[in-house]
DNA sequence: TTTAACCTTCCCATCATGGGAGGGTCAAGC
DNA sequence: GCTTGACCCTCCCATGATGGGAAGGTTAAA
């Protein structure tokens, strides 16, 4: 399979499969003759795997441990599980970050009367101490 | 007054005035004979007016329009709620997609017993299609 | 044989920020 | 006046994940 093939089925584009292959999240796959990168049906699986991880926020240093407990058949669960929760922890602590943006900012803008006058609560409060 | 001063006392770093400075987001200062850039209270005014909607997770871009509303006396306050709102609604797409995350990764953390044993619903839902 | 659709590598861009090298300036203390 | 330490300057490089595009080789079908 060539390597615009599994970018297809993998949902994956070719510019990251050479990318992930750089920088040693996949194994370098065999070449033909002529250069071209030839692949199997696991590797399509695997890449799977990758992009479903990074769907769910997971960075590409988790996901290099994630692999490599989900190619270690002597994996404990618990590592996988400690992975996750960590994740979510920082997952929790963004949401957080950007809830409390957004109150803010809600806040201004309901006090802002967003008409023709300039005068304006939202500049003001920006301009002044928090 | 010094860039250093100045980085202090705005909460933006010597290196980022410099920078906001190459990309035109705000003007370039003076100097002395010497070189140094030198700096009014306006300037800390400014500077704390972007450090303030850089925490409210606006980009420079946006930064940009918000400046040049707050230094036109003519301005509609329409024209800044707007924005607000805009960006307001971008938060919450991004809140959004992290709470999907989140509730996803939990879904199978919850299922995960976490202990020695190999097999694990996480790395299950991982390579599975969801 | 031509052509279109592949593939290759290499460099550059994004966004906001920081690190650090290599070197100049200034003020205080001796 | 000289040393020292704390400033300042510019320039280049790095981050993380991804994409764009150039310049050129390969393949399969018409």
């Amino acid at each position: 399979m060539n390597i615009g093939k599994v970018a297809k089925s993998s949902s994956v584009s070719a510019k990251m499969i050479r990318h992930y292959e750089s920088i040693g999240l996949i194994r370098t796959s065999p070449r033909t003759l002529s250069g071209y990168r030839q692949y199997h049906d696991r590797d399509v699986h695997l890449l799977r795997f990758i992009r479903r991880a990074r769907d769910l926020g997971f960075s590409l240093e988790q996901i290099r441990q994630l692999v490599s407990l989900w190619d270690d058949p002597e994996r404990a669960s618990a590592d996988v599980k400690r992975l996750a929760q960590a994740h979510i922890a920082d997952l929790d602590q963004r949401i957080a970050a950007l809830t409390d943006m957004r109150d803010t900012l809600v806040t201004l803008a309901t006090s802002c009367h967003g008409d023709h006058r300039p005068d304006c609560p939202i500049l003001h409060g920006l301009a002044t101490a928090s």
